[in-house]
RNA sequence: UCCUCGGUAGCUCAAUGGUAGAGCGAUCGGCUGUUAACCGAUAGGUUGGGGGUUCAAGUCCCUCCCGGGGAGCCA
């Protein structure tokens, strides 16, 4: 017999052929002479039937002794049926299992957090995290391609790093050949070198923070995405935030609807998010929230809350720009028309996910930022590099950064950072 | 770091200070269209650790450990 070895999100295209098939089992409902055995691949999903009647003794020993998670190989006939979930199914010809599993930790009833947690190397196995890094695999892919098709360069920015790039005190610190290093909180720094050599950059890579952050919304280490542009001036830099973010979730809505079904996702609010973007200021928002009764005083920082509340009154990603410069990092540009003002950007997602984006014009200015950095009482043998920028051939420049776990979380509507990357990595927390 | 809730069978949870239980999972048996199948049976426990109160503690008190949720900070 020919090998027609397929993989189960292609069977739909060799109905009434017989194929084989190798994966895991997912689940198995027996009645007598006939069993149910859902098969796993990997690609996805299927539903195998196996008849007594039409299989070896051997074959049907094995279906009788299958358990949840055993590796099997199957070879069967490709039939479309109504019943079967996904519209086709496997009349079996053949079973065999090539590796008994054992009692299986994680079953089809509930589980507690802290359970699936300490076994998230199996729990990856589930439909339902199968699907959210599905999504993410797919902003992945859109992040790079959508930088690809506008011809900015790739510049992988260290991880391990000599110096803090905004204080110390939420760096992961280890040992440099006797020397302290630090894991990278940011690319930025890195970035910007690079603008006068390529014009348009980005980097894209894990980021560590050891703030003490118990939060859902909060890892310890997680994936940023960071353009940084030559030339571009802060209005520039808010269309381009808000055409990343519409364009990737156009591409999650057209790519991904699948894995959004089993996620049980509200597509409706996604395409909200592909139209354009409420622009407000820092002032406009404080005069807003104060509206709707929130203790917040201009010059504050927003707090989880405030993110929350203009949210819900916005109803889709809002963008807020013109900070108090005294709340934001030392390099961003002043407002040229209200130097209190910092040319800095947040783009708030809708349904409580939070702050998926924040981003500056920088100071280009070389003795403005060196002023800015003593001001700041940062270590200025650690920035002498950064500040060759502005001493070599300086321009006007903007870049932001996006969390990807975080937007992965807005688009599958998964309400914990955890389930958006396959190994969290949060306070205190570093198993398995 | 702070606030708050919790830790009992493999899992999810019950149990007035008075004999530790159920459902699911597992194992065995039955069933030819199951969708978290169903029916019958069996096995499964140092109640997170230590100390205290009491005739008697899973239950009350102290302490430590671990976990969930939230805050601050941030993406």
């Amino acid at each position: 017999m020919s090998e027609n070895t397929v993989s189960i999100r292609h069977l739909k295209e060799h109905a009434d052929q017989v194929v084989h098939l190798k994966g895991w089992l997912n689940g198995k409902r027996r009645s007598g002479k006939i069993g149910f055995l859902q098969i796993r691949d990997g690609s996805g999903t299927v539903q195998a039937v196996a008849s007594r009647a039409e299989l070896s003794e051997q074959a049907w020993e094995d279906v009788k002794a299958v358990t949840q998670e055993s590796t099997v190989h199957v070879s069967g006939t490709v039939k479309v049926d109504e019943r079967a979930p996904g519209g086709v199914e496997l009349h079996v010809t053949d079973f065999g299992v090539d590796d008994l599993c054992g009692e299986f930790p994680i079953t089809p009833k509930e589980h507690g957090t802290a359970f699936l947690m300490e076994h998230r190397h199996l729990w990856l196995r589930s439909s339902r995290q199968r699907a959210a890094l599905a999504v993410r695999n797919e902003v992945c892919q859109g992040i790079r391609d959508f930088f690809y098709e506008r011809e900015f360069t790739l510049i992988d920015s260290p991880i391990l790093t000599p110096a803090a790039c905004e204080g110390t005190s939420t760096l992961f610190e280890t040992d440099y050949f006797g020397d302290p290093a630090f894991l990278s909180q940011s690319g930025q720094l890195y970035l910007e070198p690079a603008i006068s050599a390529f014009g348009k950059v980005y980097c894209f890579g894990p980021t560590f923070r050891a703030e003490k952050s118990k939060t859902r919304r909060h890892l310890t280490e997680f994936w940023m995405v960071e353009p940084e542009v030559a030339f571009l001036e802060f209005g520039g830099l808010c269309d381009l935030a808000e055409e990343f973010i519409q364009t990737l979730v156009g591409r999650v809505l057209e790519r991904c609807s699948e894995h959004l079904e089993v996620l049980e996702r509200d597509i409706a609010q996604l395409e909200k998010s592909t139209h354009p973007f409420p622009r407000i200021t820092y002032t406009k928002a404080v005069e807003l929230l104060k509206e709707k009764g929130q203790s917040i005083e201009w010059g504050e920082d927003l707090g989880g809350e405030d993110e929350t509340v203009l949210a819900e009154h916005f109803d889709q990603p809002v963008l807020i720009s013109h900070f108090p410069a005294a709340i934001k990092a030392f390099y961003m540009e002043p407002d040229a028309d209200d130097p209190k003002l910092a040319l800095g950007l947040d783009i708030i997602a809708p349904e409580g996910y939070g702050e998926i984006i924040g981003g500056s014009q920088r100071i280009h200015d070389h003795d403005f930022l060196l002023e800015r950095i003593k001001e700041h009482d940062l270590p200025l043998e650690a920035f002498k590099w950064y500040l060759d920028v502005r001493k070599y051939g300086t321009c006007p420049h903007s870049g932001f950064g996006m969390g990807v776990e975080r937007f992965v979380a807005w688009m599958t509507g998964v309400k914990h950072l955890r389930e958006t990357i396959p190994y969290p990595r949060m306070l205190y927390k570093i198993y398995p």
